[in-house]
DNA sequence: ATTAGGG
DNA sequence: CCCTAAT
């Protein structure tokens, strides 16, 4: 990754490295990366002179992604003279950004013995080191601990070089200066309060992530301090504090505010409205541009919010589609299921795999997408209870013009596991074919599926089981469109489709009886 | 009214 | 999903 990356797209990377470090937890290969990327930008970033802004960014970055590091300085000094994307990088500025890097790393390695500048004040007495600590911050102070003068100096040397971290605070997703030096040691009351404080140290527990205490131990060799550091007065341990939170990482911002973010970049669709009626005005994006809403009554009654769009002045409609993300039922699911226990269970047998499995996994998916806005939450309340009932079906509508200058109504509604499991169902049973039996029997709580739909679902279905399974190519998309159909139910699809190849469904007078099983056994499901 | 197939 | 021709 260049520095320039950083740059341009500093938010969404820094979403992307809290998110990767976030999600991903105790990878911490993924982590060490991650951190190495970013220690090598900031190199790039101070040396190239950057507006302090972005190297306070930076440096929250760096703190963002340090707890779970086991990078070295050695390493750092080894990626310096790698590259660093392309940044000019006179020889002469090399110590200036080393010790740079070094003291940012000071507070939260613990192989800062090794540091120049704790060297330096090694040789020093107390009372040196007393006068540098006035010289430094201009003022006295009253404590004793070698090792806490040391650091507290080193590290105020360093903050009147750099732009410190210890020298802002977050403050809405925005990085304020703090007052005064000293008042650093009381910048962790802003992190202190952060819930995410913490969840880096416990996922990344296979680096020696505990900066503070055990590792501190094995340095204070001349200290005084004692072992019990969490009850130690000693203001020293406040700094150790200090330095342990000046560690946390920001708060990572909601994914609404990524949306919106992502939303203002991908112009168009910023246009995007509610088309429900009952969802409109609460929280849409205002439509930029010169496209206003417009209601339009149907002839049947219902009205739809659609857009006239002045592109070209032809004033076309183009509908608008609901901004919101459609899914699948998530509570109501399991009751579905339970009520078809039969009929999955003879599915299962001849999948040999465990298709709630499957289902929890789809839930567990979803829940994943837990932030929701407001509107989102009721969207989905609204369809899980149409899903189970399977009486809307007016919802999702949308116009769109036809070539003949009429208003064909649209409706789309996902298909859900549990619907294309009944609809495999149905075929196993009466075949395919016929379409009407299997709304009948599958599909009569759900009048929104038409014995088309299922026809067509079912020629889908039939597509997507031939095709071979892409191996997920560049298509790394982080959305994957939709849940794609489970192997288990494609392997049965499949299967019913040569079945029904080799016995049509004009069987006569008989029931079709195309599985493996007699039609009662797996009749006794639906009655 | 249902199905099949194209769009 | 929608439309429509053909049963």
């Amino acid at each position: 990754m260049e520095v320039g990356d950083f740059l341009e797209d500093d938010k969404s990377e820094m979403h992307d490295v809290a998110d990767t470090v976030q999600t991903l937890g105790c990878m911490c290969n993924e982590g060490l990366s991650s951190e190495k990327t970013l220690i090598e930008s900031s190199e790039g970033l101070l040396k190239s002179k950057n507006s302090k802004v972005d190297a306070c960014k930076l440096n929250a970055r760096l703190e963002e992604c340090f707890p779970s590091s086991t990078l070295s300085l050695k390493d750092n000094h080894i990626n310096q003279f790698g590259d660093t994307g392309g940044v000019p990088k006179p020889p002469d500025k090399m110590m200036e950004s080393g010790s740079s890097a070094a003291a940012v790393c000071a507070g939260l390695n613990f192989d800062f013995s090794k540091l120049k500048g704790e060297i330096c004040l090694d040789k020093l007495s107390i009372r040196e080191l007393h006068e540098v600590f006035k010289a430094t911050f201009g003022r006295e102070t009253t404590v004793k601990d070698k090792l806490w003068l040391k650091r507290r100096i080193s590290m105020g040397l360093t903050n009147s070089c750099d732009i410190s971290t210890t020298m802002f605070m977050i403050k809405d997703n925005n990085l304020v200066k703090k007052g005064d030096d000293e008042g650093s040691k009381d910048v962790d009351g802003s992190f202190t309060h952060d819930p995410s404080v913490g969840t880096i140290d416990v996922n990344c527990k296979g680096s020696p992530s505990s900066i503070g205490s055990q590792s501190e131990d094995h340095q204070i060799g001349s200290g005084k301090k004692l072992r019990n550091h969490g009850v130690d007065l000693d203001s020293g341990s406040e700094q150790l504090h200090t330095e342990q939170r000046t560690a946390k990482r920001m708060r990572k911002p909601t994914k609404r505010y990524i949306e919106e973010l992502s939303e203002v970049d991908s112009r168009d669709y910023s246009q995007r409205l509610m088309s429900s009626p009952k969802n409109a005005g609460l929280g849409q994006i205002a439509p930029r541009s010169f496209a206003r809403p417009v209601r339009n009554v149907l002839s049947d009654g219902r009205t739809v919010v659609t857009r006239l769009d002045s592109l070209g002045g032809l004033g076309v409609h183009v509908p608008y589609v609901s901004r919101v993300r459609r899914s699948r039922p998530r509570k109501n699911v399991m009751a579905l299921m339970m009520s078809n226990e039969s009929g999955i269970a003879s599915l299962c047998a001849r999948c040999s795999c465990n298709l709630k499995f499957q289902f929890f996994a789809e839930l567990e998916k979803d829940r994943q997408h837990s932030v929701m806005s407001r509107s989102e939450l009721e969207e989905n309340l609204r369809r899980t209870q149409a899903d189970s009932s399977g009486d809307n079906s007016d919802d999702n509508v949308v116009t769109v013009p036809t070539a003949k200058g009429g208003m064909r109504r649209k409706h789309h509604r996902a298909w859900t596991l549990v619907e294309v499991m009944k609809l495999v169902e149905g075929v196993s049973k009466c075949g395919a074919g016929r379409w009407s039996d299997i709304k009948r029997l599958a599909f009569a709580s759900y009048s929104y599926r038409t014995s088309v739909d299922l026809k067509d679902k079912w020629r889908n279905l039939l597509k997507a089981s031939f095709a071979q399974a892409p191996p997920d190519d560049v298509m790394n998309s982080r959305k994957p469109t939709s849940m794609p159909i489970p192997e288990p139910i494609l392997e049965r699809v499949r299967e019913l489709a040569e079945t029904n190849a080799r016995v049509p469904p004009n069987l006569g007078t008989s029931k079709p009886t195309v599985g493996s099983r007699n039609s009662q056994d797996t009749m006794s499901g639906y009655l």
